[in-house]
RNA sequence: GGGCGCGUGGCUCAGCUUGGAUAGAGCACCGGGUUCCUAACCCGGCUGUCGAGGGUUCAAAUCCCUCCGCGCCCGCCA
């Protein structure tokens, strides 16, 4: 049986430490013994925890054969010859240059399942108090409903804000609202005429149909691109618009202007929540300006030595010796007639976030990545010590076969994607479930449609070009979202079916001798590492991939052996049954998707 | 033109930051599995010049250089 953890001090959230610790002690031992005077350190950052072919940790030798003036495989061969037994590692050998570890299944069985039991939905993560975190992320222009395109920024966002929230920082999510300047201006300047007077091109937009629900981004944000497209060849809107552009900037803008942007951005609010991304704060860009934010960065930047005026007065900073792309070296920081500009204001925003926050997140798309180059060189001349971490992905691309190009190609909105994807789902829940009320069909089939869609964004590096594949993002198969919530589930049903109420007792670590249960095992003990790694690097890719390992190496044990039959095996099987429901569990909280106790 | 990013089986990707043992998945395709805990599942099979070339190294998908292809950016816009 497990032992309480009292007996051994304070406790890793890890279940691996102590195992590693042992084996660390073991290797050194060893090392001693054959006269290897390796340093304890040297040898821990020389092991391979990913394992190879044969083991769960691997230790490559060459390095130490090298300074040791010793033939690699002989090396390994003596210090696995040279190993003493201990209670962690139940088989030691060397394969030519490597020494292969196998973990003592009993052992690391213990101490994963007792943590499960233990921490339940914190497992994985860590205690804090961690650093304060701020990560902003979406942050689009509130002009109208959200684009496919979008959907990376916030899902990307959302997940890393919730992966470093279970590693114990304390997080803030943030939504820049960009209610300043040209994009949102254009919204208020149409809508602040009644529709029957707007010009002819831009009445066409109120042609098109409202959807059956409306909703204010959708609907306020329809003449959107028929303006822009407007004012390309009308001076006497552009000149109307940039007096109100003037206005906004100096608080002087109709109240009008603040409605529509909360109104849009509630439409757009709502899309989000679809799948599960909600902000803590939202920063509207206008504020900076009334706060003097912006006026403090102005007389900072003034004051620089590299800060340059131009022939109208306008003021620019030299970033020369940045390499920045030629043209960017100079870099215009507010205009001739003394106002900010974008990057000011958001020098100024990011200012504000470093105070406030040890590590700052931004997440961006790759058209934003100069913007991040030149942000950073702005805080160097500032004598900034802090810097973002910016994490930036690459736009979903529109083409594809398929339905994609509607309306000439570009537009098809986040919306609409999920309300397929729903779609989708609903006819797979039925043909399960024929007897099932509607609303709890439609519960499970919004909850597998969007959960899909979600893990389709998670599953690729954010670096990544992705071709907006219309059966891939509603993909229930395989690596997908439903798989994942498929095999909680299952583990669920099972769970129910035992009728049991206590599910981490009465079990023996012992018993886990079959193949399929030793690697559930593994998996499940791995949480903790994936985590730190996710945390440390932002690859939300691999948290994507270690649910779908997880849910794999689930199903195959379900299939392997039998659970609620099977006799003395009983109670030990439940318990790990109930381990990998808890870590199904918390890792479908961390990418956002809901849990389903059946689907 | 310059800067940055991406290039891994037929398709979509992981692995690259910290170089290690026969490069891993999913989809598609072929062949099996359901009187039994949810077949959105499982078992087996097939598929690779890791864009090309060079370099560093005992060892390169991974680090360095060159080239090719694709994308983005280069506003007193945001």
């Amino acid at each position: 049986m497990a032992k309480p953890d009292s007996e051994r001090g304070p406790v890793s959230p890890d279940p691996w430490t102590p195992i590693l610790e042992e084996l660390v002690d073991g290797l050194e031992a060893s090392a001693r013994r054959i006269g290897l005077g390796a340093e304890r350190a040297v040898l821990a950052s020389l092991l391979d925890l990913e394992g190879g072919p044969q083991g769960d940790v691997a230790l490559p030798v060459h390095r130490l054969a090298g300074p040791a003036g010793r033939p690699p495989a002989e090396l390994a061969a003596e210090l696995a010859r040279s190993w003493a037994p201990i209670r962690s590692i139940e088989d030691v050998r060397a394969d030519g240059a490597f020494v292969n570890f196998r973990i003592s299944t009993l052992r690391l069985a213990q101490e994963t399942l007792e943590r499960i039991a233990a921490r339940r939905g914190r497992y994985g993560g860590q205690d804090g108090p961690g650093p304060r975190t701020i990560v902003e992320h979406t942050s689009a222009n509130p002009t109208g409903p959200l684009h496919v395109g979008r959907v990376r920024n916030g899902v990307i966002g959302d997940t890393v804000a919730r992966v470093a929230r279970a590693m114990g920082e304390s997080v803030t999510t943030q939504y820049y609202v960009d209610d300043l300047g040209r994009q949102a201006a254009m919204i208020t300047w149409i809508w602040s005429k009644p529709p029957d007077q707007w010009p002819p091109e831009i009445a066409a937009a109120a042609l098109i149909p409202e959807p059956a629900v409306r909703r204010d981004d959708a609907y306020y944000g329809r003449p959107y691109p028929f303006v822009s497209a407007y004012l390309k060849d009308h001076p006497d809107a552009q000149a109307e618009l940039a007096d109100l552009v003037q206005r906004i900037e100096e608080g002087h803008g109709p109240s009008l202007h603040r409605e529509l942007a909360e109104k849009i951005l509630a439409g757009m609010l709502a899309t989000l929540a679809r799948i599960n991304v909600r902000f803590d704060t939202f920063v509207w860009e206008s504020s900076l300006l009334t706060d003097g934010s912006v006026d403090a960065v102005l007389r900072r930047l003034n004051e620089l030595p590299s800060s340059l005026t131009e022939e109208n007065g306008a003021r620019a900073l030299d970033l020369s010796r940045y390499g920045l792309p030629k043209e960017s070296s100079r870099v215009v920081y507010q205009r001739g007639n003394g106002t900010s500009l974008y990057i000011t204001r958001d020098v100024a925003y990011h200012l504000k976030k470093m105070r406030s926050a040890d590590r700052v997140i931004d997440v961006l798309g790759q058209d934003h990545r100069l913007h991040a180059r030149t942000l950073n060189a702005f805080f160097e001349e500032l004598g900034e010590e802090h810097r973002p971490i910016f994490i930036i992905y690459q736009d979903i691309l529109a083409h594809a076969g398929g339905r994609m190009s509607t309306r000439g190609g570009s537009a098809v909105w986040l919306d609409q994607l999920l309300d397929d994807a729903v779609e989708r789902a609903r006819g797979e829940v039925r043909d399960r479930w024929e007897s099932l009320e509607a609303a709890e069909v439609d519960r499970i089939a919004e909850a597998v449609g969007t959960g899909a869609v979600r893990f389709h964004i998670l599953r690729v590096a954010p670096e990544k070009p992705v071709p907006f594949d219309w059966e891939q993002a509603l993909s229930f198969e395989g690596r997908s979202g439903p798989f994942v919530q498929y095999s909680y589930a299952r583990a669920g049903s099972i769970l129910r079916k035992s009728e049991a109420t206590e599910f981490f007792v009465g079990y023996d670590p012992a018993r886990y001798t079959s193949e399929s249960e030793q690697a559930l095992i593994r998996v499940l003990a791995r949480l903790p590492r994936v985590l730190r790694g996710v945390l440390r690097t932002n690859h939300v890719q691999n948290l994507a991939g270690y649910a779908h390992d997880l849910a794999d190496e689930f199903n195959r044990f379900y299939h392997a052996v039998p659970v609620l039959t099977s006799g003395a095996e009983r109670p030990s099987r439940l318990t790990l049954v109930a381990a990998a429901h808890q870590v199904l569990g918390n890792v479908l909280d961390l990418m956002g998707i809901e849990r389903l106790e059946r689907m």
